[in-house]
DNA sequence: CATAAATTCAAACAACTGTTTAAAACGAGT
DNA sequence: ACTCGTTTTAAACAGTTGTTTGAATTTATG
């Protein structure tokens, strides 16, 4: 009969939702293998503990996301000599909107995601992507750094932080803002609505005049 | 004997640092009477259960910052007749890092503590900020709206919650990104340093072009 | 000093957490 | 049909959590 699904797969999918939803440590395996309706046990079984599946359920759209980043930096350096500001912050966009094809709400889950890992255990997750994932993130930064060149190292990285901040605090919160956009606005807003209106405000930020004191 | 400060002043007093540190439900009660050096149901005699402390942390500081700021508007409104958005956002920089000479690290800990708070438990301690503290909120969101005519009231509201994800996730990994600065780039930078920096970000954000599509 | 109220204290409570165990069930391969 | 490795299962484990209890203690009041 029944479960269409391998147990490891429905563990991995109940999983992310609760995550997105109420982050990591709010979330007890218990309310995970309820959902996912497998044992309990079967949680350590396959993944062999807690923080080994978040990490698996992060992973599962790192090693998609990621890639596809670093290649349409690629791509855009391919089409123009010096991209604007603007231009590679977009470039963020098709891959990220591309998750919700792979997998239902994918879009939103990851990126609520990304918010839970970083605020809620910082040092552990933030090791993981620069070990894993360096590469891409170099070639970005130095594309960013080419497009405000008016920006020292130092500037440069705490304006990335910040803009690190806002996508990640709008992606946690989208849920909430997008209920009071409707409700107050009368504005239907989707996942895809409130990153084309990140970047414009992240690519501002980042190019604002060169902060000196 | 002994304790200089009384049961209560002890407990929030451990209690915002734990916090401020770890995050809500990541503090035990435990460890705050521990560090607090009072014993365990004291939490529960003085403020009733775990929930209203962190209230109770809150309240401390918001009542004494947020008239403060409401003030420092009213003056910038009666100094220049249409302030610049730099100018409406530079209000925060005074009354927030006066924080530190009410209490050691004041204004770290509220920040972080702000952060928390948000993420935690986005909906609770939103009713209460805005139930108590409305008015303030509204002359700022007012102030905003004059010096950004370009933006209506939608654009508005999502770039002042990018700007809130800005700032609150700043402050919740400050420490971490000013070990960074100072390990990488030889700057020691402290709270006021990178609040500072995020002024000028937030305010080239929110006054970006509008955004339409 | 005696009485009453406020506070502190150690202990226990009930509920929850992630993890482990050992037996049961399952699924090929021969 | 039997065996062997994999997977599932119910149960228990050991630890933590916030909260409550009732007696001991301190503090203030008459």
């Amino acid at each position: 009969m029944a479960n269409a699904q391998p147990t490891k797969l429905r563990i991995l999918d109940a999983a992310e939702e609760l995550f997105a939803e109420y982050g990591f440590s709010e979330t007890s395996l218990r309310q995970i293998t309820k959902d996912a309706e497998v044992n309990l046990a079967s949680v350590n079984y396959h993944f062999g503990s807690k923080k080994e599946l978040i990490r698996a359920v992060l992973e599962r759209y790192l090693k998609i996301l990621v890639p596809d980043i670093g290649q349409a930096l690629l791509e855009l350096n391919r089409r123009t000599s010096s991209p604007t500001l603007e231009e590679v912050f977009g470039v963020f966009v098709r891959p990220i909107l591309a998750l919700d094809r792979q997998r239902k709400n994918g879009t939103r889950i990851l990126l609520q995601l990304l918010g839970r890992g970083y605020t809620d255990s910082q040092g552990h997750l933030r090791w993981f992507f620069i070990t894993h994932y360096g590469d891409v993130l170099d070639t970005f930064i130095a594309m960013v750094q080419k497009a405000a060149p008016q920006l020292n190292k130092s500037e440069l990285f705490w304006r990335l932080h910040f803009s690190l901040g806002t996508f990640v605090f709008a992606m946690t919160s989208s849920d909430a803002l997008m209920d009071i956009s409707r409700v107050d606005f009368d504005e239907e807003i989707a996942i895809d609505g409130v990153i084309k209106r990140i970047i414009p405000f992240i690519s501002a930020g980042v190019g604002a005049p060169a902060h000196n004191c």
